[in-house]
DNA sequence: GCTCTTTACGGTCGTCGTAACTATA
DNA sequence: TATAGTTACGACGACCGTAAAGAGC
């Protein structure tokens, strides 16, 4: 499991079909099919039901999809949070 | 980014030193050390001070620490809760 | 027929372990 | 000197994009 497959997941999910969240993160439909597909090897369970054309969720994965919104959540806020400025920026020199 | 970047990160800070975390990790030192630095340079800042031989956190790693940690925890509760048998497991059969 | 998704293939990049090196206590 | 951590290096494996194929609507 990792967050590219996370991510990967979650946009798919919540954007409805593969094409739409493939742009978005910058990376071709095999690719984004590709990080699906992984995971759900890692997870031993499908994600997606692709009967039906646009693809949709199976139960797990809707019980994966708000973990996996968490999990994002968290890494934005470590970008946000660590990434900024330190808690004594005074005449601090970095690097 | 990545997940195994934040255990190393996670668990050497718990454990206040590389050289122990690293077989818990089923790592070598030099794979646990290289993970965290891409960690830092993913960051933009050292999250270890390396002056004191066993090394320290800065104040910048003492921020995400605990941040890892939660990501952590979600890692782990995707694997026990969706891994485990789905909503509707009668005569189903898998694969 | 058209759109959405998967598979095959080739190349590149990342990541690992071994081993040698540096530095602190 | 013994122990903690880093760097060099060679090899293996992972990942990506292009292109072609398969499957609903």
């Amino acid at each position: 499991m990792t967050l590219k497959q996370l991510e990967a997941f979650y946009w798919a999910a919540k954007l409805g079909r593969m094409s739409i969240a493939a742009p978005r993160l910058h990376v071709t439909y095999a690719t984004l099919a590709r990080r699906i597909a992984d995971l759900e090897e890692s997870v031993g369970a499908q994600l997606f039901d692709r009967s039906s054309k646009p693809a949709d969720l199976t139960s797990t994965g809707r019980r994966l999809f708000p973990l996996a919104g968490k999990i994002l959540d968290l890494k934005e806020q470590i970008s946000n949070e660590v990434v900024t400025v330190p808690a004594a920026p005074k005449y601090v020199e970095l690097r």
